[in-house]
DNA sequence: GGCAATTAGCACCTTTTGAGTGCGCTTTGG
DNA sequence: CCAAAGCGCACTCAAAAGGTGCTAATTGCC
């Protein structure tokens, strides 16, 4: 399904807290106050995000996340990739389905490399989708990108 | 997930079949013997392809399916919409969770309004992506899709 | 007319995936 | 020492997707 998942809804809107308060950290309890979010599962979110080295984690009495990055440089595909892993879009490029040997239909298939392609389009425009161009609402996705690659054809 | 459903996949692979041999019926055996697909579950895909317009069926003995359009205006997102439903993105917007009342944070919600967006970039990302596009592998995605939109439709 | 092939419709079961929670451990500031 | 916070794993529960059974209805062909 062309979804996010809910986890990577609740990542975005702990990122954004975090953006908003500039270094500082907040804890899991803090966003949950905020957000009416379960707390044991944002904080398994958080916890992927901090392995995927988006977020820095203080441990302790005071302790909680904070952005390892500038909100500039953080994008949706920084975070969808940290949760749910690379859009695979295909099955077959899926790396889960790889157990049964694969799709039968791949050696003659004819929709595998076309959709390849639109997989890469998506994951761009995911890539350039900035963390601040979430919080400061307006400048919307940035896309001088996806023009680009089109041009040079 | 981001990933398109099997169904998806098997309406888009009949789709081409079908725009191969133009005109002529196709029956669900045949495609079944070019691609090895569970034949049941391609006929319910079939079948709703029907529904949605994109195919015209006929019964009876030597009966099968046939392209309802040219190729050229049958695109990616029109066998999303009709196999998968528009695509939600957040699950705000999904048509099913409006059960519970909707989403408790959506008052407040940061992440709401800019994720739309690319929802909508997604989109057109799909309705720029010709069936044709698919067939005659080259001329990939056409997209002036993203800027300048394309003649066609 | 009868038969075989094919689509139509609906309901059901199975598998997979995602969401959420239990429980104990570790760290750290006061 | 203690309370508050993160860490790690495994487990249950619910929803979605994938697939199948069965029974019509239609139509070409003998
Ligand atoms: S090879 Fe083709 S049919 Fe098989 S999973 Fe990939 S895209 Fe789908
Ligand atoms: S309102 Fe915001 S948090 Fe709620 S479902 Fe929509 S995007 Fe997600």
């Amino acid at each position: 399904m062309l979804q996010l998942t809910k986890r990577t809804e609740y990542g975005l809107l702990a990122l954004v807290h975090l953006a908003d308060r500039e270094g500082a950290v907040a804890s899991v309890r803090e966003i949950c106050e905020r957000y009416p979010l379960p707390k044991r599962t944002l904080a398994e979110v958080l916890k992927d995000l901090q392995h995927a080295g988006l977020v820095e984690s203080t441990r302790g009495s005071s302790g909680g996340y904070t952005l390892a990055r500038s909100p500039l440089r953080v994008t949706l595909g920084d975070v969808v990739r940290a949760l749910e892993g690379a859009p695979p879009l295909t099955t077959c490029e899926s790396p889960i389905v790889l157990k049964g040997g694969g799709c039968e239909v791949q050696p003659n298939c004819p929709i595998r490399s076309p959709i390849q392609r639109v997989r890469e389009r998506l994951w761009q425009l995911l890539e350039h989708t900035t963390l601040h161009s979430l919080v400061s609402g307006a400048p919307h996705v940035s896309l001088g990108a996806l023009g680009a690659v089109e041009s040079h054809r």
